[in-house]
DNA sequence: CTGAAAGCGCTTACAG
DNA sequence: CTGAAAGCGCTTACAG
């Protein structure tokens, strides 16, 4: 590509139309003290009429930092994410900061790329959804003065700010919560086992029943991707054996949506299934509009990216303090679906 | 703030570790050809060894653009809005473009200064949902090479590349598919009247009626935020009086949930309401299990994200081509709730 | 195949 | 209060 039709008018111009130096310019623009007010008026009048807008790319490059921001989560279309991003993206605003953003779709590569190509921008700071085994690639980022947190799920091999959910402090409030209402059959139906998150809430699930006293069977815990096919061959099994489960614990809300999706739809023939209770984690648009209305374990997306940015901006004015990991609470909501009895 | 911390290798320093010149440096990290291969070799370990990652802006500040874009939506954590987005990023992506993005909140002063300093970030192009009245501040940022399409709202008082949707259809489609079903009082809840979207719905909904041959009646039409207060006000009027609408239209989905959740609630004591049959403009999560389902006029939000991409890039590459409107379609979707009779 | 010089549009560090 | 020079880290345009 040749020479741009852009024709922008930089300082030089207006400090030429003003019939002052450049730096002159610079100090108007900048809002720097001790500049005559008539020269000030002038130059001004030039800005206006040359339509000058600073160009804020070569700014950063003289400065050396870009007051910007990336973010890398798994999907912006989902609204845990887009909730999350759109909270760091209001602490960013405050300090005056823009954010990139972009989404993996959990492929370990893609988040590389983005991250990377990020930092070639030279921003100042990332808040990562991570994926994948191997974040070392950050490790030069970091040293070069990228602040770099964490969320939802630690970094596999690097030790940096982070801010998780207590899954399973939330998973095991969940299965006591059923356990209350009676039942002692409860299945479990979590997400590919390789994702952080997934891994924890099993561990509460197994927690909170061998702390009650209760063996664990095997035959009630799924462990895959919510697929239609895997929900579906998941709620057979565990709903249509002679001992079928009486409750139902969903790993987030993806699998929640999948399982009432399911129990919807007339079971087979062979297969004589009962209502079971439920309790999903993740709270979800008109969740409470359901009946029965769904009780779940929820997260606060919001609250979970705002203290991400926070502690960025924290990180970034001092990047010798020391690591934090923040771990953000659940709350249990009572709607309906989980008060079910056996 | 000082010289910071960063210590980053430049191309400088790469040229000085290899012993070669600061030009073959940059032919080797662009792959440009004519390089022996020996010398790059020994670029390549200086990079390898020191760590180096060329710095995007300074590039960006000689080559005239940054290969970014900029995305300002009403809000990143609305759906519809993150779903829009996240087409816009993948389009970006295959160009190789990064995508900042910003949430308006309906403020036409915040949207401003976000696509501004966008602007002044030297992106190549915006996509932004308008708001407010005036947009002619973009002009100038037009006119220096900014390409620029206006999605689900066109520009105020500037003529530019737009995706909309077509809404008047869409809801004549809803309303037609009410009458086909025998109702003949239906009522209309919109949403703030300065909302354009909120405007061409309306729209269509009179003129459904009319060319059906049908009155229109004020009492049935409600144009107002969806405020808990406001639709219950609404609802009561619409359905409590002598000649209760036996059929409901909603003209978004926040509007639609807000319906749901009031009708979900017992009524006043000296109302007696039937259920109303409901159409709602926008899809939503799990409005298919809800009991009845619930019948929406649908809009595609990655659809409309994708061409106003597509749409930003083609007009990056000729600035002289005609101004695009393009008006997609919506999709009636059948689930129950707007085939219960009068 | 390789390199020295100029320049992108600003800010920094000084000098007057 | 104002300005001339250098430099941020690259690419462009040339020269050898």
């Amino acid at each position: 590509m040749s020479k741009l039709a852009t024709n922008r008018p930089t300082m030089n111009d207006v400090a030429a139309a003003a019939g002052v130096a450049l730096k002159t310019v610079s100090r108007v623009v900048n809002d720097e003290p001790g500049v005559n007010p008539a020269t000030a008026d002038k130059v001004k009048a030039a800005i206006d009429a040359l339509g000058f807008r600073r160009n804020d790319g070569a700014r950063t490059l003289r400065r050396g930092h870009t007051a910007s921001i990336g973010v890398v989560v798994r999907d912006l279309a989902d609204p845990f994410y887009s909730t999350l991003t759109r909270a760091v993206e209001e602490v960013a605003l405050t300090h005056g900061f823009l954010v990139f953003t972009g989404s993996s779709d959990e492929s370990p590569s893609r988040q590389r790329e983005l991250a990377l190509a990020f930092c070639a921008r030279r921003v100042d700071g990332v808040v990562i959804v991570p994926v994948g085994e191997d974040h070392l690639y950050l490790q030069p980022e970091i040293a070069a003065g990228v602040a770099a947190v964490f969320v939802d799920r630690p970094a596999a091999n690097l030790d940096a700010d982070a801010v998780l959910v207590d899954n399973v402090g939330g998973v095991r409030k969940g299965i006591e919560h059923l356990l209350a209402h009676g039942h002692r059959r409860i299945g479990f139906l979590g997400d590919a086992p390789d994702i952080f998150t997934a891994g924890e809430r099993v561990r509460g699930y197994r927690e909170a029943l061998t702390s009650a006293g209760h063996i664990i069977d095997p035959s009630l815990i799924s462990m895959a991707s919510p697929t239609r096919a895997a929900v579906r061959a998941a709620l057979d099994r565990m709903l249509g054996g002679p001992s079928p489960a009486t409750a139902l614990f969903t790993g987030n809300s993806r699998v929640t949506v999948a399982v009432l999706r399911e129990l919807a739809e007339p079971p087979p023939e062979h297969v004589k299934r009962r209502r079971p209770a439920l309790v999903g984690f993740d709270d979800f648009e008109v969740a409470d509009l359901l009946s029965p209305a769904v009780t779940v374990i929820a997260q606060d997306p919001a609250r979970i990216g705002r203290a991400a940015a926070e502690l960025l901006f924290r990180r970034m004015e001092n990047k010798n303090r020391e690591v934090v990991r923040r771990e953000l609470p659940t709350r249990l909501i009572v709607r309906g679906s989980g008060e079910m009895p056996p």
